[in-house]
DNA sequence: TTTTATTGTGAGTAATTGCTCACATTATAT
DNA sequence: ATATAATGTGAGCAATTACTCACAATAAAA
């Protein structure tokens, strides 16, 4: 005796749809009212679809965040792999790298920032989810590395391990800040000062 | 007709011992599984109290975690204090301010780490906490924008407001990061490293 | 000792919510 | 046209959980 499908793959361009309108209903909710306060029941009903038919797709409330962080996490990489290709100028100075590197982040970070609050919160309660959360951190700090260990003769610092996590938490706390400030200027002051703190702190 | 009591006001040592346990252990909890995995049933029981009791003394689940938010509020302004008094030596330069600094956050961070997570989750969603949070965040940078104010002879930035945002922001994540790492040596890396970062930022 | 105030108890309730399943509807294949 | 596969439905179940209340036990007061 076959076992009957649990999860239905989706064969027709109508079932293909529901499964979309779950998920951008979810990804809405969730980033409205976080994870918790989001009930499966009314997924279902802003998707305009029955909760038998979200049952369907998904085997459990779980699978539907983490299916949002698949997308979520596609996107990140296009941009991460974006901004290693634009680094990889060798004459590129710091200068420009850095500017570079920030709008970088700053990208990333409007990506991302909807739904970053229900990541940190799941990720302290659901290992995978905390394992995408931790893998986003070290490729952007990875890029940071790389970056300084190839432009190591301009650089003042030795330890550039240390120096990588540094300027990279620097640059994504500023990044944190700016996405509060509703101010234009205090944007760019808050980039002028962060710019003027890594470029003293890493240049000869 | 008189309203009757609906919270108890503890009269007796054995009320005031029942009210400790509870928090002790909801704080305990709190801190291995997260608010809204722990259960006031399940704190009632690690107290050895009956939930009957619990809610004699608190009106609610909410009201459990703000106690405890105010219990650590309290050590957190003390700890504030003492290194506001710490950093009043004006003659203190700022190597070694920096180092007093970054060591009072440590024991800030030491004292709030467990319950940070917990702070941090629930900031989103409820605003006593977020408010609490906020207080926290505020006054901590406040203390790093008034040195900053008083040595201002000696350094070289000019917009003392950006500096001692990004100041403040590149010593949290340090110590937040070094509160991860398990080698000592490594601890001693990344602070040297951002003791660096903001003298060459910071000094003429 | 008797009375009254304080404190403690835990079975049970009401509300919530993730999820199932027996069935209905719609599309595709024959 | 008929059969079969794919998709859609929603009432309701089962489990969880914050919280109540009628009563019991203990301490203080009279």
């Amino acid at each position: 005796m076959e076992k009957t499908e649990i999860v239905r793959q989706p064969k027709q361009k109508r079932s293909i749809t529901t499964k979309e309108k779950i998920l951008d209903a979810a990804y809405q909710l969730f980033c409205e009212k976080g994870y918790y306060k989001t009930t499966t029941n009314e997924i279902a009903k802003v998707a305009g679809v029955s909760i038998g038919s979200l049952y369907s797709y998904f085997v459990d409330k779980d699978t539907i965040f983490l299916e949002i962080l698949d997308r979520y996490h596609e996107e990140f990489e296009a941009i991460q792999e974006k901004l290693a290709q634009d680094m990889d100028y060798t004459n590129l100075n710091l200068h420009k790298w850095l500017g570079k590197f920030i709008d970088g982040m700053i990208r990333v970070h409007e990506l991302t920032k909807d739904l970053n609050q229900e990541i940190t919160i799941l990720a302290y309660s659901k290992p995978e989810v905390k394992a995408i959360s931790e893998k986003h951190r070290k490729q952007s700090q990875q890029v940071t590395y790389e970056y300084l260990s190839r432009s190591k003769e301009y650089l003042r610092v030795t330890d550039i391990e240390a120096a990588a996590l540094v300027s990279f938490n620097l640059i994504t706390t500023v990044v944190d800040q700016i996405a509060f400030q509703k101010n234009e200027i205090e944007k760019e002051r808050l980039i002028e000062a962060s710019l003027d703190a890594l470029e003293r702190y890493l240049l000869k």
